[in-house]
DNA sequence: TCAATTTTTGCACAGCTGTGCATTTGATTC
DNA sequence: GAATCAAATGCACAGCTGTGCAAAAATTGA
């Protein structure tokens, strides 16, 4: 006889009969602020524990404007940096009542696909962490009053809400630690994915060093990834006049680099090189590395995002938010 | 005028109206294997095209058996090795035309919360990767049509499938790595959380060393983390009879461990202590650790998983599925 | 006890889609 | 040009819920 229960999902209609009352009942029964009685009420909860029934939020979302999904898209989920963000950002969400869809745009799915997916879902917002949608796109969901809030990105793309790090404050920063800890040669180590922050990170740290009169050698190596900081050691450390400062525009990529400068060519750090990474990964305070680095506050970006996500509809989009990334001192740099 | 289309969701029948068709052809044109002719199909993509006009899928959902949702239920996704499987999950679910939730179990949401939430969404399945959710409420999934995966739970709980990677064989492989290396002391490094395969791998590998008549110390710290390792060592190296070998029950633990026998005590390894780990996380290829571990068959184990979602539900239920797990020889243990 | 007021309840509709069925359109054959 | 058949189309219903509205019930006050 359980056999044929076991079809399908119970409905609100079933828990009606069985409590002995109308389907309204049971609807308002799991509506906060409906007005049902103590009686019905607990009638109905009985029955619907009885019978294990759960409102079905794909229909609610149905009638109601919000269907409180979120979409999170997002590439490289893997990495420490993406895994954290992602990990604070799912935990404060269902705090909202709110439900994470996570689209994993790594493979041979593109931004544009995982975009239109929210759309599918009706999601209430869709935050966008890496990658570049398309300007139609975007103006398809805004106009379908979907919410687009896109994290980490420098381009002033008119329309969505947009969260980001500042990066040049803390890329000049970089280079005036290096500076003072009285590095010569700087390198820069980054990848060849463009991605707006990194490249931003880049050119800030370049050009201070400019202003200062210092030389930069640059690499860009594949993906922004700790074997890319690798091989980027294994290029620039072998020069004739090698660099005794590096900025890497990621912590990933400055664990790979010290590691092989460390292993491979036997040099001391912070003695013969000083590094300073960005992000403050897990990793970056690992004693095997002792980076230091800039924290990325993801607290606070989670938290604004939040707000942009919860806030009404008939509310202002709020300006472009800015934080600032602050130094980290460990001992990959000399001290003064 | 852009105003007041701003407000809602375009539907089929504004494309219907735009067309001049009816609402049954926009949704056979957006149906595979309907009956549409090719004239009334372009003018409906034309008028979706203008309109920015996405199928609903909550609605789609409401109509088919399938919505096409499955939810992960995870604790610790910002650890290496849950981010990897995350990652690898969420593309092949991609792949399969599935979307994926994420449900984070990590704060104060519980297990039991979050499988209630699947089944507020009408998830296709749910696939449990951390935490022991209860029988009765797998049992009102299954009841609800709902499959349950239950991952790397060693427990024989009747009803969900379930996929595990079996610890036995390599927790006593590392054993007799160790003894082959030469190590008269063992020592176990694992953590207060009770997690089925964390304690079998322990407790398959202390049998083991009690079978070759070897000592082991075991030692449990805090979570599952870095910090606990590091702080493991600090507790086993500072003995008077100190450990030459030692199984961390993850490589995430022997991270820790390695960097604090180095760094604080300035043990050499493999020459002075041999550690093996478990997972084989990105970090274990690290040069800074070069950990010696077991691989656990991310590929095969979500292929699998992937099958037991997209299959029928007529089709019998699969029995529960035991990856194996291989040993990654690298350089923390000495060799023979 | 009765009138007035508030609370509760049921009805019916809306929200958006997929699909069976009958009907119409179009093509093909003689 | 008529007849036959396949393909395409529209209608109407189902699937599950939230909610306005009117009716019924319960409560309050005198």
């Amino acid at each position: 006889m359980s056999e044929n229960t076991r079809k399908s999902y119970v409905s609100a209609q079933q828990v009606a009969d069985l409590a002995g009352v109308s389907r309204s009942a049971v609807s308002r029964t799991f509506t906060d602020g409906a007005s049902v009685s103590k009686s019905t009420r607990t009638k109905v909860l009985a029955a619907a524990e009885a019978l294990g029934y759960h409102v079905n939020h794909l229909a609610r979302g149905l009638i109601r404007e919000r269907s409180n999904i979120v979409c999170l898209i997002a590439a490289d989920i893997n990495t420490p940096y993406q895994s954290r963000f992602i990990e604070t950002l799912t935990r404060r969400l269902q705090a909202a009542d709110k439900v994470a869809m996570l689209i994993n745009t790594t493979g041979d799915t593109g931004v544009e696909p995982a975009l239109r997916q929210t759309l599918h879902y009706r999601a209430d917002a869709s935050i966008v962490l890496s990658g570049q949608p398309a300007v139609s796109l975007i103006d398809t969901c805004l106009h379908n009053g979907q919410r687009v809030i896109v994290v980490n990105r420098d381009d002033d793309i008119e329309g969505p809400q947009s969260v980001s790090v500042s990066n040049t404050g803390a890329a000049r920063n970089a280079l005036h630690m290096l500076k003072r800890a009285g590095c010569k040669r700087m390198a820069i180590v980054s990848s060849r994915v463009g991605t707006a922050s990194l490249v931003a990170r880049e050119t800030a740290f370049a050009e201070a060093a400019r202003e200062e009169g210092l030389p930069v050698d640059a690499v860009h190596i594949g993906a922004t990834s700790y074997a890319s900081g690798a091989e980027a050691a294994r290029q620039l450390l072998s020069r004739a006049e090698r660099p005794d400062g590096a900025f890497c525009v990621t912590d990933l990529l400055a664990c790979g680099f010290m590691d092989v400068a460390r292993h491979e060519f036997g040099l001391r750090i912070p003695e013969e090189l000083c590094v300073v990474g960005f992000d403050d990964i897990e990793q970056a305070g690992w004693s095997a590395y002792e980076l230091t680095t800039f924290r990325q506050p993801i607290d606070d970006i989670t938290a604004h995002i939040i707000a942009l996500v919860t806030q009404g509809p008939e509310e202002p989009p709020a300006p472009p938010a800015s934080f600032e990334a602050q130094p980290v001192w460990r001992r990959s740099v000399r001290p003064r």
